[in-house]
DNA sequence: AAAGCTGTTTGATAATTGTCAAGAAGCCGC
DNA sequence: GCGGCTTCTTGACAATTATCAAACAGCTTT
């Protein structure tokens, strides 16, 4: 592990409160590794060994069922996936994989568990990041059951545009493919909203995408603090 | 309170090891009251006052948005709701109301969370109870995105049927209206997805479903533990 | 029994989304 | 530069799902 990585670990909500010698604890059993992009570190039904934290990179997290692949969400540096598993010491529903090369830390289900078991400030961490998740995860769901595949492109655009400092500009970190996945829809679908989004101000020019109009987009988007707003 | 709610509500998994004077003082401040079916208890974006306990009848999540609204779950006794939002002191992200007349315990927030600080093992309980409603959302959002509306039903009836003794008859226990909103299509989508189902040995007649090909309709469902299976 | 509910079903039609096939655009290695 | 690759887009079409209107069934009320 880089030296200068430790510490924002530490600063990661989760870790920050508790105790430094069940942090080191922690941090002596876990271990950091890189991986290349589209490496599949955890496939669905797998036992949960780990808690995975993306330092670096990024992370895809996806489904199969019914021979369909669907996206759940995407990490970015720096934030832990799959803690629900490990709490649980259940099999994982979702599989991950790297989008982009990235360093993964890697802490054991086991010492992650015996650590939350005895120091009640990371216990109370770990109850907010789950609540966290959990609100998330109704937002996804409410977002794919109440809105067309149109209004949820024109409401990542928007998302997007606000949390890259409101621009005019959004860039795309994951390719289209990936995105239509995400929210819920076919790639050639993707490709035809955005078409459908031009009138709105909608600029497409590969993963750069200018927005001229955003208040007519937000017409058509209408977006929701309780459908859209992320992390609350 | 009913002298005999109080052992029902120590047994909830929530409850159940946490101190007896932490328990005590909860159940003091909590109170428990009665609904008529269809009363709001709770309304989207209301600041969540209260930890609730379905103790009798049932509860139905719903959300809106765009104009329209779906269900997100059914909840039964015995069983908490809107956990998360207690424990963030955020917003309800769905709103809630009773189906049937029902019984519903009220814990100030602030009390759940006073004893969630000084009660290691009720924060402990508390986080499988979130890792668990985390879980089953992951399901719900697989559920939607990887399957038709009429794989959705089938693998609904073929949950029912297993809970409900595995008799070869399921029985509603929510009309039909509302089982549309929670497999997320409408009322009239739903008819016809039990008609489609007819081939497969599903005799409909009112709220009471006869399955009388299980094995084809399992065929054509593909239930998964890993989308199906609640409460893991 | 008639009237008025609510919940459900059916039919006709439209909107949305997916599938399959092919073309276009960009990128990489040689 | 030129293939050869991947990614994305477009077109034609099919499947799925929603909408609107009307009919029907089972209630309760009068």
């Amino acid at each position: 592990m880089r030296p200068d990585d430790l510490p924002v670990i530490r600063e990661l909500e989760l870790f920050a409160g508790m105790a430094e010698d069940n942090f080191e604890e922690i941090m002596q059993a876990a271990y950091l590794q890189r991986f290349p992009p589209q490496v599949e570190l955890i496939a669905e039904g797998d036992a949960a060994d780990f808690l995975h934290v993306v330092v670096e990179g990024s992370v895809e997290l996806f489904a199969h069922d019914n021979g369909r692949e669907t996206t759940l969400a995407i990490i970015q540096p720096v934030a832990t996936f799959i803690l629900a598993a490990v709490l649980r010491d259940a099999p994982h529903l979702m599989s991950a994989r790297t989008l982009a090369p990235s360093r993964i830390l890697m802490i054991p289900s086991e010492n992650a568990r015996a650590v939350f078991e005895r120091d009640a400030e990371f216990a109370r961490s770990i109850v907010q990041e789950l609540s966290i998740r959990y609100r998330d995860l109704v937002k996804s769901l409410k977002n794919q059951k109440l809105r067309t595949s149109v209004e949820r492109l024109a409401n990542y655009l928007l998302q997007e545009h606000e949390q890259q400092g409101t621009t005019g500009v959004v860039n795309l970190a994951i390719d289209k493919k990936t995105l239509a996945a995400l929210l819920g829809m076919t790639p050639e679908n993707l490709s035809r909203a955005f078409n459908t989004l031009a009138p709105y101000g909608v600029i497409v020019d590969g993963a750069k995408i200018s927005l001229t109009k955003v208040p007519d987009l937000r017409v058509l988007a209408k977006p929701n603090p309780l459908t859209d707003d992320p992390g609350t």
